[in-house]
RNA sequence: GGCGACGUAGCCAAGUGGUAAGGCAGAGGUCUGCAAAACCUUCACCAUCGGUUCAAAUCCGAUCGUCGCCU
């Protein structure tokens, strides 16, 4: 018997955190972050990350395991995840699933390749020759090796020629054929997904709000502190939407007034890519929200009855 | 009331006779170990009417509108 999990997964700012503390409090359950900026410890503001107090009341799983400048792949997540709904299902807790990062919730609940891992060297070396040499050259080697993979790439993509290119290179195995093998086949949970569905000019005015609340709360100051702690300003999550314009503007490379807007329209453009994501997962199923949330809590607690 | 300048997509803007650059916004999409990242696609008959010309966003006239100056 696969082990049941629910998921809330949404556009950011749609109220994924909220519903699911909901959900959590009404089916004995604990919440299992899907997002690959919460792992991170003292991003807290800019990550939008549970507060100790929501904490407080359910517990939640992955956040703060990992310092900003540690790696963290959609593998570790996958292992993470799998032992954190192991862990809630031992003690008698429903797990649920709550976050916006696709590709880690595709990754837990459909599984990854046997692919090797990333080779940090490697991608250093890689990068160093696409910016010498341009992606056409790197692409065109990919072909050699890997036509199937090259044909879908564009040249300007250099993260994904590169990536199949060190697949190949550390494995001997062009990545197209650990594609073909795995598929997103397996399925190792039984999982109820939704999706938050909310108007489009509705989800861009809950993300301007939550912008000003952000800065209200400080978090030029949490950068700051970021950064005088020591913290790399090219680190992964500091690269994140909110973290690098204050970054920037830290520098004087522009205005207050003017990070708030490039901060409000990148984050309108992410929410635009995770809704391009999830509605290619068939799985999911779109609920308007809030309205029919009760929908949501029904099917959920018959799904864990 | 007179004189002058200007009127190109939601916004900024290039183009001064040969069939509409670019940027931003918006929309759509890709995504299998960096994913809040990276990448791609898409969006105009040029204020209106008339004239000149093989050909007009580009020249001429009128109208409307905006801005500036003058009275």
């Amino acid at each position: 018997m696969k082990q049941k999990v629910l998921v809330i997964a949404g556009p950011t700012a749609s109220g994924k955190s909220e519903l699911a503390l909901r959900l959590a409090e009404q089916l004995n359950g604990e919440i299992i972050c899907a997002d690959s900026l919460t792992v991170y410890r003292r991003l807290a503001i800019g990550s939008a990350k549970p507060t100790t107090e929501q904490q407080q009341r359910i517990r939640h799983h992955l956040l703060d395991i990992r310092e900003p400048d540690q790696p963290f792949t959609a593998s570790d997540f996958r292992l993470a995840a799998a032992e954190a709904i192991n862990d809630c299902i031992r003690r008698g807790k429903r797990p649920v699933l709550a976050g916006g990062t696709g590709l880690y919730l595709r990754s837990l609940l459909r599984g990854l390749n046997d692919a090797p891992g990333e080779d940090p060297a490697l991608r250093a070396k890689l990068a160093e020759r696409a910016k010498r040499e341009g992606g056409e050259l790197l692409l065109a080697e990919l072909a050699q090796v890997d036509p199937d993979t090259a044909r879908r790439l564009h040249p300007n993509n250099l993260i994904r020629i590169i990536r199949a290119l060190e697949v190949f290179q550390c494995s001997g195995i062009p990545l197209s054929q650990f594609h073909a093998e795995h598929r997103f086949s397996d399925t190792p949970y039984d999982a109820l997904q939704f999706c938050l569905d909310l108007p489009r000019k509705e989800l861009y005015r809950r993300i301007d709000d939550r912008v000003d609340t952000m800065l209200a709360n400080g978090l030029v100051a949490e950068v700051e502190l970021l950064l005088q702690s020591g913290v790399t300003p090219v680190c992964k999550p500091l690269q994140a939407i909110g973290y690098k314009e204050v970054i920037s503007h830290l520098r004087g490379e522009f205005d207050q007034e003017e990070m708030i807007r490039l901060i409000k329209r990148n984050t309108r453009h992410f929410a635009k890519r995770q809704l391009t994501w999830f509605r290619s997962e068939s799985e999911l199923q779109w609920v308007a929200y809030p309205q029919n949330s009760a929908t949501i809590e029904s099917a959920a607690a018959t799904f864990f009855a």
